[in-house]
DNA sequence: TTTTCACATGAATACTTATTCATACGATAC
DNA sequence: GTATCGTATGAATAAGTATTCATGTGAAAA
């Protein structure tokens, strides 16, 4: 028997059935879940990475971002739109100019902490 | 002119100069960005997600975890890779049976901080 | 009104990647 | 040794996505 399959007979003799249920109960929702795997996948991405990066010093209009990137400007917009969409950064409008800003703390608490964990090395 | 064009003109014309110097010389290195974005592009996957949450409860062999996300073995297997490769999961053996956890605790902050996140909706 | 400017966006391309299938591997049991 | 068990992995496929190019949009300036 493998645990391949996923039928009854391995539910109860393969593995450790308590503790699989235990866990499996203490487990977050699944949409929570979904939610959460989909903000770590936008951070996920070198160049919306280095947009935060930027934001988290200051507000910047978008010809900034270009030219702090030093990519191209259509690029960087469609970054940005993954960012909004997500509702990590959030923009308004200042005469021609639209200004980015980090939507809110918990954006510069999770690249804080997840610069300490790559700069540990571990 | 527009900033597509990365020249000289749009570096001192077109927006913040000073600001975008401050922003840049303040920015984290390229590797460290680098490195920071593959962190996360790593915890960007449900199936990843869900192996997390279930390590954050307990260590656990593969066969658990494969009944745990009902999934089949092969591809539990081949995510755990990837998460041992981004040294965000510890393996020792047992027996027959491969334990897996959590390497270190930065991980369950990102995931803790994470789920505050999405469940305040922002 | 017409032009210009900063930014946004649709389509296309090239690249990455999650899952499945089949199979391999190493250790234990027989 | 041989069989079995838990786990790992290579190849293939399918789905997702970052960038570029070209163009659109809305507002301000002329």
């Amino acid at each position: 028997m493998n645990c391949n399959d996923n039928d009854e007979n391995c539910r109860t003799a393969c593995f450790h059935p308590d503790l699989v249920e235990q866990v499996r109960d203490a487990m977050p929702g699944e949409p929570l879940q979904l939610d959460l795997a989909k903000l770590f996948k936008v951070l996920g991405d070198h160049t919306r990475i280095r947009i935060l990066n930027a934001l988290y010093r200051s507000e910047l209009c978008v010809c900034d971002l270009t030219s702090i990137l030093g990519m191209n400007q259509s690029a960087v917009s469609h970054q940005l739109r993954v960012l909004r969409d997500a509702k990590i950064v959030r923009s308004r409008k200042q005469g021609k100019n639209v200004l980015y800003s980090l939507d809110d703390s918990h954006i510069s608490d999770l690249i804080r902490v997840g610069c300490e964990h790559v700069q540990e090395g571990t």
